[in-house]
DNA sequence: TACAAAGCAAAACACTCGTTATGTAAATGA
DNA sequence: TCATTTACATAACGAGTGTTTTGCTTTGTA
């Protein structure tokens, strides 16, 4: 066995950053195997090496998605209650040029997983893992009689709603909405929920 | 000028049913020219007739979504206050399999409209529509008492954020999201506003 | 030191894409 | 009737796509 592993693994994080940049500027709908190699500075035969298939590349794609997402994630233990929530909701809005990024992806890749079956699915349970956090925090909040009582599942499920059709208005009509509007509504948003 | 009128524009129609099946079916990141023209039954030759370039197509589809939206939309008038509000909010939703077909055009749409600078102008001006016409049946209720006082075009913007991540969520796990929840959720999001 | 596998580059294959002639049949207006 | 314009079909062009093949170089193992 030729090369030691330790290569094969930070190539593959070379890799990776290219496929991010190129997500970056031109979308999901843009990510083909000649952009990443040349965003490189390779050729397709690396990039075959580490992904023999282009669906490969996208499940990498949504993977380092997902990862590079949850990395902005604040931890839950902080600031326990309704400020958790309004801190983790926060974090998804496009209100900074990172997490418009990011958002940008985001919805670029749902054109790719309502196309494909298997794709959807891993977008499903991504999106319900989401929901699965915010309840717990709802939850929380409850508890400590910061929020109204109600079924948590179903307040996370409106609470991701609102969230998700939030940074899709604010990424295509970015002049009406700033950085304060978006906040503005999101709070707007929580007072109504306590 | 040979051949009349007419038989134009009805033409272009059979070529629109044409784009709305390709939509149906392949979202917007599946719309090509062979497509179309195969769909049609016809050759590429015909389609650059009527469009001669994809740019052109692809605003033509995007004004057939826009139509075919407002085909289904409840009139303003019937049921005044948060009735109508309700309404209008419900007939967005995924629903229905003709609704589901149309919001997953329309989410697949948000690719191309954010790669593209004038169509993601035109998607911005679509959905400040969506907003005026949602802020004026909250208004509405408002006046009526139905809906607490506050902003109506904040309160618009919140309730489209709300619909548009629904949407999304649903298409993307319809598993989680059957009608009667969409509408359960969507009763829920009233009830706070009340 | 030989052998074998990994890590790539380079190139070709078989498409599909949007676009662009070229040609032809039909219908209209003069 | 005759020239002109419309309404296509047909075909090709060049670029881009994912995939596969071939081969060279490097590295680790026996």
């Amino acid at each position: 066995m030729p090369r030691i592993k330790g290569d094969h693994e930070a190539r593959r994080r070379d890799v990776s950053e290219a496929v991010w940049r190129v997500l970056a500027r031109h979308g999901f709908g843009g990510l083909s195997m000649r952009a990443v190699a040349t965003e490189l500075g390779a050729t397709t035969g690396l990039l075959t090496h580490y992904f023999p298939s282009k669906r490969d590349l996208i499940t990498h794609a949504l993977a380092l998605l997902d990862e590079r997402t949850a990395a902005r994630r604040p931890r839950p233990s902080a600031a326990p209650g309704l400020a958790s929530l309004r801190e983790a909701m926060l974090a998804v809005l496009p209100a900074t040029p990172e997490s418009a990024g990011t958002g940008r992806i985001w919805v670029s890749s749902w054109d790719t997983a309502l196309a494909d079956e298997q794709f959807g699915s891993s977008h499903a349970a991504r999106y319900a893992g989401g929901r699965e956090r915010l309840s717990a925090r709802i939850a929380a909040a409850q508890a400590l009689g910061e929020l109204a009582p109600g079924d948590a599942d179903d307040l996370a499920a409106a609470a991701q709603s609102f969230l998700l059709g939030l940074v899709v208005q604010a990424l295509l009509d970015p002049p009406s909405f700033p950085a304060a509007r978006q906040i503005h509504l999101l709070d707007g948003y929580l007072a109504t929920l306590a």
